[in-house]
DNA sequence: TAGGCCATCTGGTCCT
DNA sequence: AGGACCAGATGGCCTA
């Protein structure tokens, strides 16, 4: 999290209390960043078959062990299914056969769906600042989540506080200016929250900024 | 041991 | 009809 404050200068990466440090810096890998805990070993299916489900096979559409893995007796999701009874297929009037095919293909097309969302929130991860090292934890999903949006908002304010300066150093121009549209994704009315008050310290020249104390800002600096 | 996180299965719903 | 998406349920693994 130091990194990420350190990249910012401000809190914008800082992540909402029970999703901050104590969820993924702990320093410890658990099972292995991407060790057997991310490669399915296991997972939920109590007789689930973990070789059949390497990584390697989980995107790329090859579930070629999927209509045989997974589907003994005793897997999580087929207990219910065997209580139930019934399934799509069935009230249809398949053959029970034809019925556990089907909610073998169902499941495995499921199952392929997750990995790729997995898979992207993996890239979502590789570029957000964060410890990537091995001893550190990898981000749960809501924390990746949570991370990216504030990343996003981070960098908005940046680019807009960039273009201020830029308005700012081209004295001849309007301040007041509105960036043209296809400069400003966000709109007149950005999403992110910070004012246009001027700051105490330096009110002759910081009116043109954003209010927040602002690194880029010559006077700000200078200024005790 | 409790709580957090995760993978998987499942049935329902919507879309093509 | 088949596929995609979603949410609930279940159970395993890990850490504090």
């Amino acid at each position: 999290m130091a990194e990420l404050k350190s990249l910012g200068g401000e809190a914008y990466l800082a992540l909402p209390p029970g999703y901050g440090p104590s969820a993924f810096a702990y320093g410890a890998v658990r099972g292995g960043a991407e060790g057997p805990r991310g490669a399915y070993a296991g997972g939920g299916g109590a007789d689930f078959h973990p070789g059949a489900l390497g990584k390697s096979a989980e995107s790329s559409g090859e579930q070629s062990g999927d209509e045989e893995d997974g589907f003994e007796a005793g897997v999580k999701g087929g207990a219910a299914f065997e209580r139930e009874g019934k399934l799509k297929g069935g009230a249809l009037g398949k053959k029970p056969k034809e019925q556990r095919s089907l909610r073998l293909s169902i499941n495995a097309r499921e199952r392929r769906r997750m990995h790729d969302l997995n898979d992207a929130l993996d890239g979502l991860r590789s570029v957000i600042p964060y410890a990537h090292s091995p001893s550190v934890r990898k981000l749960s999903k809501i924390a990746t989540l949570l991370l990216a949006k504030n990343y996003i908002l981070m960098q908005a304010q940046a680019l807009e506080e960039m273009r201020r300066l830029v308005a700012y150093l081209n004295q001849g121009q309007t301040l007041s200016t509105p960036l043209p549209a296809t400069l400003n994704p966000f709109g007149q009315s950005a999403v992110y929250p910070f004012g246009g008050a001027a700051l105490p310290g330096c009110p002759e020249k910081c009116t043109a900024f954003t209010g927040a104390a602002s690194a880029l800002c010559k006077h700000c600096n200078d200024k005790p």
